[in-house]
DNA sequence: CTGGGGAAGGGGCCC
DNA sequence: TGGGCCCCTTCCCCA
């Protein structure tokens, strides 16, 4: 059974310093250590039920061979808490077999998350949230189900959670869903609309509708159709144009075999009552 | 009414 | 992660 420490601390907007992660850190960079702040510890097989410990605290737990120091850090000019976790003993997850924990983790909360998004789900850290009360679980941080044991979260966000909470990124300004973040930032921009039209004020939501929009102003016409002079300033308005030049329409309705250049015209033609079943 | 041009919106993919 | 590009689509206007 994994131990967990959750940690009150001030959410912010900060980026997670992931940094810390991947490197051994031997030297606190704290400014600060809150006396007031606590930190929790899960029931375990092996250490006591749940708890919680103002730190900095060195614990001696039953059962085990050494001390356990636990102090609570905020890194210099910023407002999030990270907690350190001092041990000379080898602390190893009765469950899930992950490797010892080093002579000293440091563990930024906000970091926890970070360990989730990587799929690591044997880390006994996995599932804790860094959401601004002193939690009593094992929280999910997508849909806040709360787990009394690691294990039961861990199963929750491998049977269940897993596909529901990752699948949609949500728009603020409308009711817009997407699967990735790239996604949803993409769609945002057609709310901000950044771009704007020096000449005559209009603003679009990415660069290179900005400069097809600005071709209406200049005139500029770099796609040119090979069968006739006829130049335009959009590729697609080429392609669309290409299709006047082709014997063969590529759109044809299913009711009459009548064929089209454009699917809206087909559109148009179905809409109109030519194919009734459709 | 139909066909075509012009302008623009938006998702996906690649670098 | 953002920008550029591709592609498809839609809407409007005009002949």
């Amino acid at each position: 059974m994994p131990r967990s420490f959750l940690v009150k601390k001030q959410l912010t907007n900060k980026k997670p310093n992931y940094g810390i992660l991947d490197s051994k850190v031997d030297e606190l960079h704290t400014s600060l250590v809150q006396p007031e702040l606590l930190c929790y510890i899960s029931s375990t097989p092996w250490l006591p039920g749940p708890s919680l410990i103002p730190t900095p605290a060195s614990m001696h737990f039953p059962g085990v061979d050494g001390d356990i120091s636990l102090s609570m850090h905020s890194p210099r000019q910023e407002s999030t808490y990270s907690l350190s976790v001092s041990h000379n003993i080898p602390l190893r997850d009765s469950h899930s077999g992950t490797e010892p924990l080093g002579p000293q983790t440091i563990l930024p909360s906000q970091d926890f998350r970070y360990l989730e998004e990587r799929g690591n789900m044997r880390n006994p850290l996995l599932g804790l949230v860094p959401t601004g009360v002193i939690q009593e679980r094992f929280e999910c941080f997508d849909c806040h189900k709360a787990y009394f044991t690691f294990s039961g979260l861990a199963k929750h966000r491998q049977l269940h959670c897993q596909w529901q909470c990752h699948k949609y990124f949500s728009c603020k300004y409308c009711d817009k869903e997407y699967v990735s973040l790239g996604a949803l930032k993409m769609h945002i921009r057609t709310h901000t609309l950044p771009c704007v039209c020096k000449l005559c004020g209009k603003a679009f939501s990415r660069p290179w509708l900005l400069q097809g929009h600005i071709r209406t102003h200049t005139g500029e016409k770099p796609f040119s159709c090979p069968h006739c002079s006829r130049a335009f300033a959009d590729r697609s308005n080429l392609r669309a144009h290409l299709q006047t030049h082709s014997d063969i329409k590529k759109y044809q309705c299913k009711s009459c075999s009548k064929t089209f250049s454009r699917i809206s015209l087909l559109s148009k033609h179905e809409e109109t009552g030519c194919c009734p079943l459709s």
